[in-house]
DNA sequence: AGTTTATATGAATAGTAATTCATATGAATA
DNA sequence: TATTCATATGAATTACTATTCATATAAACT
């Protein structure tokens, strides 16, 4: 198996593949937030949000800039931007009627 | 949780979110090819190949033509080229030594 | 029709990742 | 420095997904 583009992708994918870590990206790309601030907006454990938080951090999708006791973390626009747009379009372009590809239903 | 773009996003990553499946798409960018093609090419066995061609073609980022008995499976470049592109960005850009980005090690 | 070739499917097992809960760290303030 | 607030970490459990192996379908050819 390849070493190259496969391995890049493959843990930028796993990382993008939890629905919590696809919600927090969605809120931050709002605004840059806390921890709690994500964890109240997104109706989730504070401790399960931090989990989260550190493979996006990892991987740079977010960055974090502590004021004090807060840890503000702000979305990287410039990768997350693209691909959520990229695939807006395919969505809206082959998946018009959702189905399987949005539900995961088989 | 929103409903909206974190749901189209979970599935689509997910099922990009495999090794085998984008060494599938991989070689599929080079040529259009047929199942056992693709199980030689990655060394896996076929149906192997044929459970992870499945979800990539129920969510049309693949697309295949019956030939007879062959089934020739083409990429849906119009979507994965750019979303390859930009996390080859990305790498380039804000993982430039790899790192847990690429290895998920931690 | 029987045989070969190509692909798909089902079901069980193995392997990984997510979530939770308890606790630790660390910064600010009384 | 004791306390409170904010976040991070560890470890166990739970849940999910991938892989394998056996078998089914389906087309072409004899």
């Amino acid at each position: 198996m390849k070493k190259t583009l496969t391995t890049i992708c493959y843990h930028f994918f796993t990382n993008l593949a939890n629905p919590t870590r696809l919600a927090a990206l969605e809120q931050l790309m709002d605004k840059p937030m806390s921890v709690n601030e994500l964890a109240q907006t997104l109706g989730q454990e504070q401790s399960m949000i931090s989990h989260n938080l550190k493979p996006l951090l990892d991987c740079n999708l977010i960055t974090v800039e502590n004021q004090g006791k807060k840890h503000i973390y702000t979305v990287n626009k410039e990768t997350i931007a693209p691909i959520f747009k990229a695939i807006e379009n395919h969505a809206q372009k082959f998946c018009p009627k959702g189905g399987k590809c949005l539900t995961g239903e088989n």
